[in-house]
DNA sequence: GTCTATACTTGGATAGAC
DNA sequence: GTCTATCCAAGTATAGAC
């Protein structure tokens, strides 16, 4: 359980977390893993990089949640349900408020972005397939093209994370979550009736 | 032109904007504003005092071009329209990016939090009024409730508006608004499909 | 690898001259 | 109202002892 180099990331996704970015000094994460300032540089060189690399930190231990998201594609239904159960999970454990910390911090610092940016990509890569797959066999699948909505998507949840940081109130973000449940309900009802109309509508040719 | 009470306030949003709020220091805002550092202090008090005028200073402003929008709310197309060209306007002039640094930045200083959602807060209201009165006659009236398609609005451009400082991407976003546009079209042609059939299922009753 | 000590920079804030 | 000068706290980063 010595690993200074592990304890100072889970550190700084505390303090990035707690207090966000303008607070996250080597000073301040260090005395959160109870071991000296200069460890920091020595472990990463510079603040920013131990930043990165506690953003990839939390990045990697989400994608696995995130792909166990996919198992549950049956349904919109069952993928609202356990959309919203991850997203209860991320909000808990300030997974996602590392993530928006990290995206307005990096504005101060040149070339920072980028990196973010990169780190980034698998999650909105991860949701442009989990759009694609559900929207394949549903009846908006035609008029929404998934690329558009993995966008929406991604942007919605880092708002939302914005909103409950600042006002505290988690419901009001679930609720979407319970709404998304009840619509998808109704679309995954309506799923029979669209291949039904669109096999009448293009029968095969020859 | 001589104010300089306006012209720090202007030289805030311009920080807040372009390198964020970890970068928002008495010095480089007062820098910028071309004056002497202790001014931010005998005007504003704190810096923080100072971001907050900003972020007052540009709801102020930009309230006034919402507004505007509730006068093309005949139909959801039209509507969808105008949102596209405000949020281009205000992705611009940097409007959103101030409010996205002073939600995340709040978590550093005690208390900053419940000022930005004060500020916040008549967008809010705004956004569902808004929202209510468009939802009203459209299809969609009975099935999903105003308060939370307003917050799911807010949130969402919150999130595009970070997305694009993150990557530069404003095509993506604005791609968002033309679907919007083209669902609208669509739902304003169900509209009197809608109302024949609500008449028609709910007979007057003596 | 970890600590102490230190050099240097930046930032918040105030006092006092003008 | 504005400026200079200044104090002090906090931050980044490095050198060197252990």
């Amino acid at each position: 359980m010595g690993d200074t180099r592990a304890e100072l990331t889970a550190a700084a996704i505390g303090v990035l977390r707690d207090s966000g970015f303008s607070a996250a000094s080597a000073r301040k994460i260090a005395q959160r893993a109870e071991c000296n300032q200069a460890l920091v540089f020595y472990h990463f060189g510079t603040v920013a990089d131990l930043l990165v690399a506690a953003l990839e930190e939390v990045s990697a231990r989400r994608m696995a949640a995130y792909q166990g998201l996919l198992d549950h594609t049956g349904t919109l239904a069952e993928l609202a349900d356990a959309a919203r159960a991850v997203f209860e999970a991320d909000l808990d454990a300030g997974h996602v408020r590392v993530l928006t910390e990290m995206i307005s911090g990096a504005q101060s610092v040149p070339g920072l972005g980028e990196r973010v940016a990169q780190v980034l990509a698998p999650w909105r890569a991860f949701a442009y397939d989990a759009v694609r797959q559900v929207l394949a066999d549903s009846p908006l699948g035609p008029v929404v093209p998934p690329e558009q909505v993995a966008h929406a998507v991604v942007a919605g949840l880092l708002g939302l994370e914005m909103l409950v940081s600042l006002d505290g109130d988690r419901e009001a973000a679930l609720a979407l979550f319970d709404r998304a449940r009840i619509l998808g309900e109704t679309l995954d009802r309506l799923r029979p009736l669209v291949s039904l109309l669109s096999s009448a509508l293009s029968p095969q040719r020859p």
